[in-house]
DNA sequence: GTATGATTCAAACATCTGTTTGAAACGAGC
DNA sequence: GCTCGTTTCAAACAGATGTTTGAATCATAC
């Protein structure tokens, strides 16, 4: 039960932050029952008592923020569909609709925000099975609210394009979120950069850009059917 | 001992592909020796005997490919710049010599390639401590020239903001890869695009748009200081 | 043939996993 | 005082984990 109704609410928030914290530093299954508990100072038994068991714990922890997360993603899309009264919107506004939200709830530290947008990210390419099944749900439609507005507001970029894009954003906003941790992986320069404000300000412009980008060309040659391998084009040489 | 000297190539080989595969469907610590040992067909202590442990098979896992990939970006940048002789790089190439690189990788689908692109995308954001200091140094001196020439290319944007395009495009790069799995998480419509060749005309405009985009404002109050913003250039509108 | 070293194999190792149990402690209502 | 439902707790559960062991098998050289 979602740590509502009956149970303990200080204990159910204690294993919930404590699993939410330890889920995003080792993942799900390097994560034991023992350590989440102690890590909250409750018995081991309270996770099953409160929760169910570990996965319904797991879907519990993204329970907790991530249907607020995209309701406010929906709100913030509402508010600027009301305002524009039928007309496409602008790219940047949807971009920040999606992702800035998401920025500014990373942004919240004491709050636990920063700590779940990054196990969110790393969610997404580490997905055990009924997980990505528990993040289809609540992402759909969201999902397909974003995208339609999207399509609307850049005419010229194909559906589909559009689509991939979007998912390439998806990972540039991952990898900003998780951040310092993997840019030091790729650099000697220890980059420090917690304030969630910077980081906007750098991310934005670049999920814009490629949004934007020009379609990239098809390839030259191939003229028609199904990619029948002539002899051998020769290339420009 | 690294699948060399003695030991016998053909079951190093066959435990370095099943554990490749099933650490990427799976993760590292979801994944048992008996669930690797038995899908490459070997003794359980066939592992500890030829690699020593599980982390030194972890750490084969990449070696195998990686040194491979790393070298095959800097040649390819090392060829750039000597048919540049001295000129900065256009962006373009530069981007293609690493990313294409690892997505032309990634094409290879019989030779493991494809398997390795994505166990290595997940891997980034999840860094299991000792994985991330081995990545990091494999990374350290291809990141270094990479960077340097984006700094050289791109004389407009400041040092510290190219590492972090940088830092965006491997999210964006690790989502492509991770493909449709993680996309159809977001999206009802499947997308098998499989084809390496449209995925690399679908990412490298994305990249480069987002690389090369205009920088984010500063926030309008805070005057002076370093960075003295003039007028504002005005765009087209 | 035998001898030698590398490789495989089944079995067991201690330790950790998620979960369950039944009794103890608690807190409010009366 | 007592009672009742909720919550905590230490202990144990069966099963899986990575690793080790010592004998069996193999290949090769003599």
């Amino acid at each position: 039960m979602s740590a509502e109704a009956k149970h303990n609410p200080d204990t159910c928030a204690r294993i919930l932050d404590a699993a939410e914290l330890l889920f995003m530093q080792h993942g799900f299954e390097a994560t034991s029952m023992r350590m989440i508990t102690s890590e909250a100072g409750v018995n081991l038994a309270a996770v099953n008592y409160h929760f169910g068991g570990k996965e319904a714990l797991i879907q519990d922890v993204f329970r907790r923020r991530l249907t607020w997360l995209n309701q406010a993603r929906l709100q913030a899309l509402d508010a600027l569909e009301a305002q524009a009264g039928g007309a496409p919107l602008k790219p940047h506004h949807i971009v920040d609709a999606f992702f800035g939200v998401a920025l500014r709830m990373a942004a919240d530290k004491l709050g636990g925000g920063y700590v779940f947008m990054r196990l969110l990210g790393r969610t997404y390419t580490e997905p055990t099975e009924f997980v990505r099944q528990f993040l289809a749900e609540g992402y759909a439609a969201v999902v397909t609210r974003f995208k339609a507005a999207l399509i609307k507001a850049l005419p010229d970029v194909p559906p589909e394009e559009i689509l991939w894009r979007f998912h390439f954003m998806l990972g540039a906003m991952s990898y900003a979120i998780s951040g310092t941790d993997a840019l030091q992986l790729v650099s000697d320069t220890r980059l420090d950069e917690h304030d969630p404000e910077a980081l906007a300000r750098r991310l934005m412009p670049f999920l814009l850009g490629g949004l934007r980008a020009p379609l990239g060309k098809l390839p030259t040659e191939r003229p028609a059917g199904p990619a029948v391998k002539r002899k051998r084009a020769p290339k420009r040489a």
